[in-house]
RNA sequence: GGCCCCUUCGUCUAUCGGUUAGGACAGCGGCUUUUCAAGCCGUUAAGAGGGGUUCGACUCCCCUAGGGGCUACCA
């Protein structure tokens, strides 16, 4: 059997990271077994539809390398096709019109809670005579049609990652499938797109499991051979409830525009539920599909904690060549095509996390701060080594050439051989060399400071500091 | 309330009856070092509780507790 699956979201505005898990399971499930990754919109809630949101969904996956094979498919699209499913229910008498209205559901449904009953449709119209039923629809009688699923005994899931599953009928509702809208509810829908996608596996979050007996009656209803079904934990807030908006982020491309590098996600958030049992905690994605197994998925749902986001990402931020680097953080808009700057972003790249903050380690590199004389004495020596140390390290370097500075390695490493050389210590040459440099207490090197500043600028820092010392 | 799912360090996890319960992030300590980072090394820290089954349970079963999900004409 050929593996299909797809990722199916509602267009409710933005790619959500739990999304970007789903998704990602998904194709690493495809890709692992040589099937079709599907993408597919969930819009038959007119009223919840986000302009835009398809496209931005598509950017998201695709910034994140997860383009689908195919689609989307625009679930809206097919709403005559959902229509006739749902007759052909009523046909095989698995569903029913249903003509109640919202003052009467409401009703029901306190008095069911006053009595502490489970809150269910109470069924009314369950047993009203098809033609009957059928005159009024035609009539134009405001009506949905409703699943009839069976009353008693109990239902047998197999769940690739739970396991078995059982759940009795009478916990089960006579869902709505078709809107008085006419438009279909997610259970019609789904499993119908998905039976006429021959999609093969459903990968999916946990908070479907609980209405799986009703898609499976409705493939068993028409006599479909129903997917298999893997219902992966949730991602959970700090404080283990699902993961929302209110305690974060959660919109991928909030990440993105951060500076998160797609990587990163990605590897992240494939280990959030799922690991390939090793030791190991970098992965690119296609080095995950070839060892992802969709059994293996945990159970308990994973705290969506960012620190660990964090160390990946400088990890990447680290590893890209730093063309790619530069170019990245200045199209997310953390920096530009000024030199001095792009020097100080440079620097900046092994003390960051993620680019956003970038423009903060850009300024204090670029700039130097009020500073008094006596900070430019290392703890360690005294104010007249200070002086003449600093006085000696401006002779020096303002020998070199301006093409010195554009080296940092082999400034520093000249730089240290010249300091013993002359028999000084680093101590007492290189912190007011910093300080001079920087008018911080902490900063960068000395040798990233000038190589940030090149030479003019960096022999007037020095002047200003002996000046000062005078 | 009902039904379903779940439960190993603070967090993400390994372990598929026999391990000194391993790794990673975070934390802490150290090394390095002009400071801050980075890097390297080390270290603290866990099987919810109670019953079984078994020669032997983190691992299998039951109960309890706790957490989560669902309980819509939303997905």
């Amino acid at each position: 059997m050929s593996v299909r699956v797809r990722f199916a979201p509602s267009p409710t505005g933005f790619l959500h990271i739990g999304g970007l898990r789903s998704a990602l399971y998904n194709w690493l499930f495809a890709r692992r077994h040589g099937g079709v990754f599907a993408l597919r919109i969930e819009d038959t809630d007119r009223s919840r539809f986000v302009e835009g949101a398809i496209e931005n969904l598509q950017r998201s996956l695709e910034a994140c390398g997860l383009k689908p094979d195919e689609g989307p498919f625009i679930q809206s699209e097919r709403r005559e096709k959902h229509l006739q499913y749902a007759y052909d229910l009523i046909e095989k008498d698995k569903a029913y019109y249903c003509f109640c209205t919202k003052e009467r559901l409401d009703e029901v449904a306190k008095q069911q809670q006053a009595l502490k009953h489970p809150i269910m449709y109470d069924r009314h119209c369950r047993n009203l005579s098809k033609t009957d039923a059928e005159n009024r629809a035609a009539v134009g009688d405001e009506h949905v049609i409703r699943l009839k699923v069976p009353t008693e005994g109990s239902i047998k899931m197999r769940d690739m990652i739970r396991g078995d599953v059982e759940i009795p009928w009478a916990q089960v509702d006579d869902q709505v499938i078709i809107k008085s809208d006419g438009y279909p509810t997610y259970h019609l829908a789904a499993t119908c797109d998905d039976h006429d996608m021959a999609i093969s596996h459903v990968i999916r979050g946990e908070e479907w499991l609980s209405s799986l007996p009703k898609h499976l009656f409705i493939f068993e209803s028409f006599g479909w051979q129903a997917p298999q079904y893997a219902h992966l934990p949730l991602l959970l807030n700090p404080d283990r409830s699902k993961l929302s908006k209110r305690q974060g982020d959660v919109a991928v491309e909030d990440y993105l525009a951060k500076g998160y590098l797609p990587e990163a996600l990605v590897n992240f958030v494939a280990l959030l539920g799922w690991n390939p049992t090793s030791d190991r905690e970098i992965f690119t994605k296609e080095e995950l599909a070839e060892l992802f197994d969709i059994t293996k998925v945990n159970k308990a749902g994973a705290v969506f904690n960012t620190e660990k986001l964090n160390w990946l990402n400088a990890h990447y931020l680290k590893s890209l060549d730093e063309s790619v680097y530069l170019l990245k953080a200045r199209e997310l808009g953390f920096l530009d095509e000024d030199v001095v700057r792009m020097r100080a972003a440079i620097i900046a790249r092994e003390r960051i996390t993620v680019l956003s903050e970038l423009p903060a380690l850009i300024e204090e590199a670029t700039t130097v701060s009020d500073y008094s004389a006596d900070m430019l004495v290392w703890k360690k020596s005294d104010a007249s080594t200070a002086k003449t140390r600093l006085k000696s390290v401006r002779d020096y370097i303002a020998e070199k050439d301006e093409d010195w500075f554009g080296k940092p390695l082999a400034m520093e490493e000249e730089t240290r051989t010249w300091i013993a050389g002359q028999g000084f210590s680093n101590g007492d040459t290189l912190w007011p060399l910093r300080v001079a440099l920087s008018g911080r207490e902490k900063s960068p090197s000395p040798f990233e400071l000038m190589f940030v500043a090149g030479k003019d600028e960096s022999l007037s820092r020095i002047d200003a500091a002996l000046e000062k010392m005078a």
